[in-house]
DNA sequence: TCTGGGGTCCTTACGCAA
DNA sequence: TCTGTTGCGTAAGGACCC
């Protein structure tokens, strides 16, 4: 039987939890961002994002695109919750989800009678529920469902064959399909490829030759809008972390070890409430150059206390040094096993 | 301009064992 | 015994995604 996916994406969804709390606010500019002096743009709203203010925008920047925006704090705990609402409707309505991210899930629709009148259904549940707005992309395969849902957002409702896809995006720059970034794309244009026609039409092998054995095909494959990956259910985790980027650089290692104290202590209570341990043991150092360096050593055993991983961790910064000032430190556990059923905590 | 935080996956290199 | 191959775990960096 062939497959249907649908790919369905809340629209500018942390902003829309805000405007829910500040009605006040529709129709202006609001930007939901951290306020620090090198904080990014979390998510904009469509009136923001006319200035050039998107996601991943700093701060600063976006003030000087948008002065009129409204800046709002982010609060992950409210749009966790509103996130296991949309869900929990969702799952509802399918045999089979796959949630990504707080705002995204891939719903399998295959061997459903009518599988449209079954998302639109959908897409009323939710605004009935909770008031916000989604779009949705339906196909033969995640990607196109993915690209699909993003066409005509917000309240887009796409629904596009392989071939319909290739043939509307064939215009388009690589980088509108999920997997190819801006590294990937700056080659490819490097090359001479600038659209996904060009990348679906270009030599196989001169692709491999210079992506490699893997990522060349795979490149190729998806300017073709093909893709086998499965909906799949909710994967283990397999590593956690903590870092933070500093307001003005350190370089002091007495008070980078402090720090570095402090991340591992919020890691290690998170670890043991989920009942959690890992034997790779890591830090994540970002010096005033933006250059990123990562030391991790890796234990006989799984551990999650606090006693082990901090000093694991405090050793691998003092062998690592502070050649120059760190704007960004971390920690992380890698290597995570299944939580033991004695170990199980309640979820937080 | 000046680049968050929390993740996953891939590539490459290297030491070691079979 | 020597040499080369293969496979594995580990480590580091990097691209990408939400």
């Amino acid at each position: 039987m062939s497959r249907c996916v649908a790919h369905l994406d809340m629209d500018a969804f942390y902003v829309s939890v805000e405007l829910q709390r500040h009605p006040e606010l529709r129709g202006l500019p609001v930007v939901v961002s951290g306020s620090g002096p090198r904080a990014v743009v979390t998510t904009a709203s469509y009136e923001a994002r006319r200035y050039g203010v998107q996601s991943a925008t700093p701060a600063s920047r976006a003030r000087r695109l948008c002065p009129d925006a409204v800046f709002v704090a982010p609060d992950f705990a409210a749009y966790r919750e509103t996130s296991a609402r949309v869900m929990a409707i969702v799952r509802d309505h399918a045999e089979r989800v796959e949630v990504v991210g707080l705002d995204e899930a891939y719903v399998d629709l295959t061997g459903m009678a009518a599988p449209r009148a079954a998302m639109r259904q959908l897409v009323v549940a939710i605004a009935d529920a909770t008031g916000l707005a989604c779009s949705v992309g339906i196909g033969p395969n995640k990607l196109v469902a993915k690209v699909a849902s993003d066409a005509e957002k917000p309240r887009g409702f796409v629904v596009l064959s392989r071939e319909e896809a290739c043939a509307r995006f064939a215009g388009a720059p690589p980088a509108l399909v999920p997997g190819i970034g801006p590294k990937t794309a700056a080659r490819l244009d490097a090359m001479g490829i600038g659209t996904l026609r060009d990348l679906g039409a270009a030599p196989a092998n001169v692709l491999a030759e210079r992506f490699g054995a893997r990522l060349g095909p795979e490149l190729q494959a998806r300017a073709r809008f093909e893709h086998d990956g499965a909906v799949t259910e909710e994967r283990a985790v397999i590593s956690e972390s903590r870092e933070t980027t500093f307001d003005e650089d350190i370089a002091d290692p007495a008070e980078l070890e402090r720090i570095l104290g402090d991340l591992t202590v919020r890691l290690c209570e998170d670890l043991a409430r989920r009942g959690r341990r890992g034997r790779t043991i890591g830090i994540k150092i970002r010096l005033d150059d933006f250059s990123t360096h990562t030391r991790s050593r890796t234990l006989p055993e799984a551990v999650n206390e606090l006693s082990r991983i901090g000093t694991v961790a405090r050793d691998l910064l003092r062998d690592f040094g502070v050649p120059r000032p760190l704007r960004l430190l971390g920690v992380r556990v890698a290597g995570l096993e299944e939580a033991q059923a004695d170990q199980l905590a309640l979820p937080l």
